[in-house]
DNA sequence: TCCGCTGTTTGCTCCAGCGCAACGACCAAT
DNA sequence: ATTGGTCGTTGCGCTGGAGCAAACAGCGGA
């Protein structure tokens, strides 16, 4: 990576909460170790099982990380956008990827070999406590969809992942909110443990009562409070 | 603390996770900056919503980590024992606890003010690697739980809750291996996502089957390969 | 020994959501 | 314009598990 490209990424990695409270020299250094990765839609940066060679940043696009049960249905553990870090296992100890990590559409991202990574956080304090407030981040979040799982119905996990999707990624459109990538049916389904039949009628009776507004791949909130209603489990009045 | 206590138990806790590759000079000084914690079965170290000031290292008894939806219903996250460290969230920048902790039965742990803990984690790096490795297994055991509670129907999750708990906790008996605390099927239920009754069920069934005996708040597994085939989804043969 | 409380058991009914099937719509390539 | 493949829709039947009720069992205190 060029010297003037280098300064350039770091300066845009500053928000990144991995690198935060890190000086500009700091991780200029850090970043002229990483190397750029690229995903096509459907292509992945790993699969579950994958020796843990390498550490991940998103820089552009959207990515799944998922998992396989024995029997062969995935689930969508979460959706993670620019700026997000994935991969970091193999820099804490664990030999294989838990997870896969398959590209929604073209991505980007920077990585790391674990080893650099490892030694990284070895001598780097900062971006060691970085690294445990963002892992306890995901962890606490992971805890409350635990908990959501567990106790609440489908039609409520489902509007739940939607919010979240534009939340995450909504674009501002006439009719309301726009959930900026494409997204099946199967792939809702699969981030809340049901089936796309499920979503399919969920968002069809949804979209009769004017909630969403949708079509192949594409959903758009056009009463986003209606859907905080039924998350919310508040009856309607 | 006494002299003699704190090099005593510094060296009992050379082996939690949390201080793993830490001197033995340097444990006794994070003992030393530490103070006991009690609690009888059903008391609380902190509720959910609190202040979180403390941080703590369970040394004796069992601990369930709990949450309450909106609603009220509870579920629990985790039962955990000694070695386990709980609490941590002050430390790294949350300012109220996100879960519950109650004794299960009476309980001890160590506990370090929040402000102690995040300097100990910013001027020890080893600390704070113990940390993140620490948060990264918990995270990847939750991550397997959720896609368990995404993917399977009830008697498995409750087959699999057990052998958990006897893997934990269990006690080599007669018959079986006991779990060995009181557990009642309210909790056994909380912990899965469904109901004491129909965990009642499930272990009527099973008890009928020889594969468990249980009484109140009690159970014993007679036929744990029984159950792993339930859990694992295994025909029987 | 008795009593009150807590925990457990079991029966019955109901329904949310899955499985399966069949069909329709949309998109991209030819 | 047509075609084939992919994604989405909708109907229907079935069942796992929840909700509710009622009764029983066990335990600890008086």
């Amino acid at each position: 990576m060029a010297v003037q490209d280098v300064a350039e990424t770091a300066r845009r990695l500053l928000h990144v909460p991995l690198f935060e409270g890190l000086s500009l020299d700091t991780l200029a250094q850090i970043v002229s170790l990483s190397y750029p990765k690229q995903a096509n839609a459907g292509d992945f940066f790993f699969n579950e099982g994958d020796q843990a060679n390498e550490f991940f940043v998103l820089t552009a696009g959207r990515v799944k990380l998922t998992q396989l049960t024995p029997d062969g249905q995935q689930i969508v553990l979460r959706l993670i956008g620019p700026g997000d870090a994935f991969g970091g296992v193999g820099a804490f100890g664990d030999p294989t990827y838990p997870i896969s990590a398959e590209a929604v559409e073209t991505a980007s991202a920077l990585a790391w070999n674990s080893a650099t990574m490892r030694l990284l956080l070895e001598t780097q304090n900062q971006m060691a406590l970085n690294a445990l407030r963002f892992v306890a981040n995901r962890y606490h979040d992971l805890q409350r969809r635990y908990r959501q799982a567990m106790t609440e119905r489908v039609e409520r996990r489902v509007a739940r992942a939607l919010l979240r999707l534009v939340h995450e990624a909504g674009r501002q459109v006439d009719k309301g909110v726009e959930i900026d990538f494409p997204i099946s049916r199967q792939d809702i389904a699969e981030m809340t443990g049901t089936t796309l039949f499920t979503v399919s009628r969920l968002l069809s009776a949804w979209e009769e009562r004017g909630i969403v507004k949708s079509g192949r791949q594409q959903i758009v909130l056009t009463k986003p409070h209606a859907l905080v209603a039924i998350a919310e489990d508040i009856p309607d009045r």
